[in-house]
DNA sequence: CTGTTAGCGCGTTCAC
DNA sequence: GTGAACGCGCTAACAG
C-alpha cells in the first residue's frame, strides 16, 4: 500500500482521476453522490494529496507568506498571533517560514514564491537594507514590518510597503525623557554587531538627545552586547561588566526590554536599587515589561498593531485598492517604574 | 522575462538540462568549467530552481521536519536553537512548521511527508494522545518530545519515540519539597481545559504529594488558568482571583515559569512579600525563572538536553543504529528565592 | 563527461 | 456531469 495516489482513488472510485481532483478542491459542477462516494474512499484509505504536485499547477490558491527573522524572538509572538488571525479571517492559507540569521529574507522569498503559489509576502523584521532589483523581482505585494522605509533607494519605494515605528525619534524620546529626569550620566546597552540594523537607530536616538541637550558622549558608557539583544543572559552580563568597570552614571537605557530585566537582575544581585540608586530604561514594551519587579520604564511599540495594520495593507494591495505605502506609527513613553528623577 | 525554468537556462547555456541540473546540485560528474559557466548564467538570470517540482523527483533529499505546537511558546524557542543546530551539522535540511493549536499535529505530518522528502520527524509539544493508527501511517521515524511515553497504546510504543521528563513525579518532588518547607496550605495554579495534556499530570503529582503527607485537598486552591499557560496576564490575574478570594495559603505553585512571574508581580501589587509573606514556584526553569526577582524555585526540565537527545536519537533510528525508545530525563529541583521555610 | 527521455502527482483543458 | 490526455519543472536513468 505505498504512496497511495489520486489515480489509485479514482481506479477504487470507478470514475477519473479529474472528477477525483473535483471532489477534492471543491468544484461546483459534479454529482453530490459522485463526490460523497469519493470522499468516502478517502477517508478510508487515508490519501492525502501531494502538495508539491499541486504547486506545480495551480493558478489560484489563496496563500500568503509570513518570514520572521528569528522566530525564537519573544518581540514577534504575539504579531505572529495577530497576523495569523489576520489571514485566517480572510479565508487564506498561511505559511510562516523561519528565516535564519544567515540567510537574506528576501532571497528566501525569492524561493518561497517559486515553490508555492504566494499572493503576498510580511516581513517580520530582517535587515535594514535591501537590493531595490531583489525586490523587484518579487511578483507579489510585500510588506516590510518594524523596519523603516529606506530599506532601498528611495527610487523604489513605491516597490514595497513598510509598516514601523520611527527608532531613532522613539528612542531619542526616551532619552530625553531620562535627561528631564535629571539625568546626565546614562549609559546605554546596544547592539553591539555592525549589521545595518534598524536597531542602530536607537543609538542614533542616543547620541542626537545627548547632543541636543549638550551632554558630552562618554564612550566608556556605550556598552555593545555580544550578539543577541533579546536574551536576559546578554542584559545580566553587559551590566555587570558595566558595574564592575567602576565608571559612573546614574541611568542605563537598553535597547531592548528582555536585556533591562537582564540588567534589574544584574544590579539586584549587586545591591543596587532601582530606581533608587540607578534608573533603567528598556525599549519595545513587551509583555514582560509590565510585569518586572519594578515595572519598566519602556518604548512601547504597538507591536499588535503593526502586524494588523501590515496584514491588511498588504490585503489592500492584493486587492488593488491601496498603492504601496509608508506607515509609521507612533510609539508610546511608558513611565514604569524603573527610572524616577534623580 | 516571465518564469524562467531550467529549460531557459540549458538554452542560454547551450546545454542539456540535465547538465544543468547536475550543476545545480553538485554532482561530481561534471567539468567544473561547464559548471562554473551554467553558475554564472543563473546568476545573471536570478534563476530559482522550483522547490515544488524538485520535491516531486527527489529521492534522496536529506531533510527532516520539527512540527511545534504553539511556536510563541518561549519555553520551545531554546529547543528549536538545539535542533536547528545539531540537523545542520549532519548536513540535513530542516523544515520548520508551525502547528495550530485546532491542528493535529500527526495530521499535519502525515501531510508534510507527502509534499516533502522527509527522512524523520521531531515533535515538539502537543498532544498527549495520538491514534496508533496514523503514528503508523508515517513512514519515516518520529520522535515526540516533552510528552511522555505513553502517547498511544502500549501495543504500538515501538512505533515511535518520545523524550521527555516525568511530569507527575518532578511535580510531585516540587510539592514535596514546599511541604517540607512546613508549607500544607499550597495553592496550585493549573491549566483549565481538559484536553489529555501532559500538564495534566502536573496536578497529579501536586495531588498525590498531598495525599502522601495526609494533607486534605482543598478544592477553592486549585486555581485553572484561563486558556494559555505561557501567557504572563493569566499568572497575574489568577493570582490576584486567588488572592481575592480569601482563601489561605501559605505557598502558591505555578505549572510553569511564566505563570510563576505573573504571580510574582501580583503579589508585590498587593504588597505580598515574596518569599517572607507567601512561597511561589514554578515550572520548566526557563530562562527567565533565572532573572527575576526575586529567583523562582522551579524544576528545571532538560530542554536543551531534551532537543539534542531527540535530535540525535532521531538520526540513530534513521541509521538503523538504534530502534525506537523512549528517554526519561530528570528534572532537577532548582532552590531559587521565591520560597522558603515557614 | 554530457544529452535525451521518462515520469513524479496533480490540475486543467478539452472532448464526450 | 465526466474521462482522457497533456504538461507544470525537475531529477534520475540510460545512452552516448
Amino acid at each position: 500500500m505505498s504512496e497511495i495516489t489520486i489515480v489509485e482513488i479514482a481506479k477504487r472510485c470507478g470514475v477519473g482521476v479529474s472528477t477525483v481532483s473535483r471532489a477534492i478542491n471543491n468544484h461546483s459542477d459534479i454529482n453530490p453522490e459522485t463526490k460523497k462516494r469519493i470522499m468516502d474512499v478517502i477517508k478510508e484509505t487515508g490519501y492525502i494529496p501531494n502538495n508539491s504536485a499541486r504547486n506545480l499547477k495551480r493558478t489560484d490558491a489563496k496563500c500568503i507568506a509570513v518570514l520572521v527573522k528569528g522566530i525564537t524572538n519573544s518581540f514577534f509572538a504575539p504579531m505572529i498571533e495577530v497576523v495569523e488571525q489576520e489571514v485566517e479571517e480572510r479565508k487564506y492559507a498561511l505559511v510562516m517560514r523561519h528565516v535564519e540569521a544567515y540567510e537574506d529574507e528576501v532571497d528566501v522569498a525569492l524561493e518561497l514564491e517559486k515553490e508555492k503559489r504566494l499572493r503576498g509576502i510580511i516581513f517580520l523584521g530582517g535587515s535594514a537594507r535591501h537590493s531595490a532589483d531583489k525586490i523587484k523581482q518579487l511578483r507579489v505585494p510585500v510588506v516590510f514590518t518594524t523596519i523603516g522605509s529606506d530599506i532601498a533607494d528611495d527610487l523604489s519605494r513605491n516597490e514595497y510597503s513598510t509598516v514601523s515605528i520611527d527608532d531613532a525619534k522613539e528612542s531619542f524620546k526616551m532619552v530625553e525623557h531620562l535627561i528631564s529626569l535629571g539625568h546626565k550620566d546614562i549609559a546605554i546597552m546596544t547592539e553591539g554587531s555592525d549589521t545595518p540594523s534598524i536597531v542602530r537607530l536607537r543609538l542614533t536616538g542616543y547620541l542626537e538627545a545627548l547632543k541636543k541637550h549638550g551632554i558630552k558622549v562618554n564612550e566608556k558608557l556605550i556598552r555593545p552586547v555580544d550578539k543577541k539583544i533579546y536574551t536576559l543572559q546578554n542584559g545580566y552580563d553587559t551590566t555587570r561588566a558595566l558595574i564592575e568597570s567602576g565608571e559612573k552614571f546614574t541611568a542605563l537605557y537598553c535597547i531592548s526590554d528582555v536585556l533591562a530585566v537582564g540588567a534589574l537582575r544584574a544590579f539586584a544581585d549587586a545591591g543596587i536599587r532601582v530606581p533608587e540608586d540607578v534608573s533603567v530604561a528598556g525599549y519595545d514594551g513587551q509583555e514582560l515589561s509590565r510585569y518586572s519587579v519594578p515595572r519598566l520604564t519602556t518604548i512601547k511599540q504597538p507591536a499588535d498593531e503593526i502586524a494588523k495594520e501590515a496584514t491588511k495593507l498588504l490585503f489592500n494591495i492584493i486587492d488593488k485598492v491601496s498603492d504601496h505605502r509608508h506607515i509609521v506609527f507612533p510609539g508610546e513613553l511608558i513611565q514604569g517604574e524603573s527610572a524616577k528623577k534623580i
